[in-house]
DNA sequence: CATTGTCGAGAGCACTGCTCTCTCACATCA
DNA sequence: TGATGTGAGAGAGCAGTGCTCTCGACAATG
């Protein structure tokens, strides 16, 4: 059936555990709690043998961040089959936030210490929620611009990232995504760290919806 | 002079002098910098006899929040004086947020484990941006208000968290301070935390112009 | 069969926060 | 002045972390 030796066998399924056993720690205690020790010894393994199958701890990282971004990417794509909407990207992200607090933490929270994502591994999957969300606002609705763009040059940095993803997006719909964007995301944060005080965790929803409302989606 | 004895005096300073210590180890390294051990090691004293004079690690910190939270607040006090506008806020925070990278995530970015602010320390000087952002989206200004808000209940805790502050907010006001606060943060945030990628960091100022503009203010 | 490579064990290094006990100098007070 | 008490610092120690190095046992491969 598996056309690899048990040998391999077994050193991918250590693997797979390994990053199952990262995952759930993380969930549990933040990433703090994500201890390689801990995981060696809960794998009945003396700690140093971590590192046979690990290289350090961050490449565990990087392999709970790509896990992380696959997620609620997905979750997302599902999401927009039924309803293709701004909203609807917003509320299945403060969602899926609620279910993996630590796990969003982890993809849009304060960077980690001594940590660089390598980003041939992570770009594509991170990049997945911005490109629904410009290809979104690219659709000619019907949009009321008065506003005032930025000289173009401003936006190029931007622009290049997201045609070496494959789009083609004018000015107003780049500063119209990185808005949405970063109020969305700006508000999933304030909620998942407390930045509202207590009293707010019964109305996340409306909350979001008030929100995009306002943006005028 | 000072009426106190020596004494006191000493001990006064030596709290003054960890607090600038721990200060500059978390502007040049961050969160993790700031070492107990280090400090006491740079004060000529043993490690253990540092906890004369702060309680524990967490003590320390909510004195750095406390100061940072004055800090950026301040900032924006001064910056109103001369032109009293959302975009002025936006701007001097991004500007802040350079200036003390390390400071700004300790406020706005994710919490840090296993750590609770005491709500009597922090709330003060962490709700005054908030407390100025609504004061300036409740003058009478020009709102072409076609979006829907949420149903009034859903806004009860942040109208009782803003009425414990001193403001009597409309619910239209407090959508929009909250739609403005999570944009301009969560732009400032993506900014700071790398999620644009390389190359958008000479034009942070126009982008924080863009969004503002593109919300309306 | 002999060589090569992999996996696990174990000791050890450097670092963290924090606690406990002890000593000594100093200030206060009768 | 002499006894008493207090506060600062020293030092050892505990539990935990990431990570490295070496060595032995075993399996896979030529």
């Amino acid at each position: 059936m598996t056309n690899s030796t048990p040998r391999q066998q077994a050193r991918l399924e250590t693997e797979a555990q390994i990053t199952r056993i990262g995952n759930r720690m993380l969930d549990a205690d933040g990433l703090e709690g994500v201890s390689l020790r801990a995981i060696a010894r809960e794998l009945g393994i003396v700690s140093s043998a971590i590192y046979r199958y690990v290289k350090n701890r961050n490449a565990l990282l990087t392999i709970l961040i790509r896990d992380a971004f696959t997620s609620i990417a997905d979750a997302v794509d599902d999401a927009l089959e039924h309803d293709n909407s701004v909203l609807t990207v917003g509320v299945t992200m403060l969602a899926w936030s609620r279910t993996h607090p630590n796990r969003w933490a982890l993809i849009y929270g304060t960077p980690i210490p001594d940590y660089q994502a390598p980003r041939d591994e992570t770009v594509v999957p991170g990049t997945r929620i911005m490109v629904l969300l410009t290809n979104l606002l690219a659709e000619p609705t019907v949009q009321t611009s008065r506003s005032q763009l930025p000289p173009t040059h401003a936006l190029d940095a931007l622009r290049e990232g997201l045609q070496e993803l494959g789009l083609e997006p004018d000015d107003r719909v780049i500063m119209a995504s990185v808005t949405v964007w970063s109020a969305v995301i700006g508000l999933i944060n304030a909620l998942r760290f407390g930045q509202f005080g207590p009293g707010v965790e019964q109305v996340e929803d409306e909350l979001m919806q008030g929100l995009v409302s306002t943006l005028g989606h």
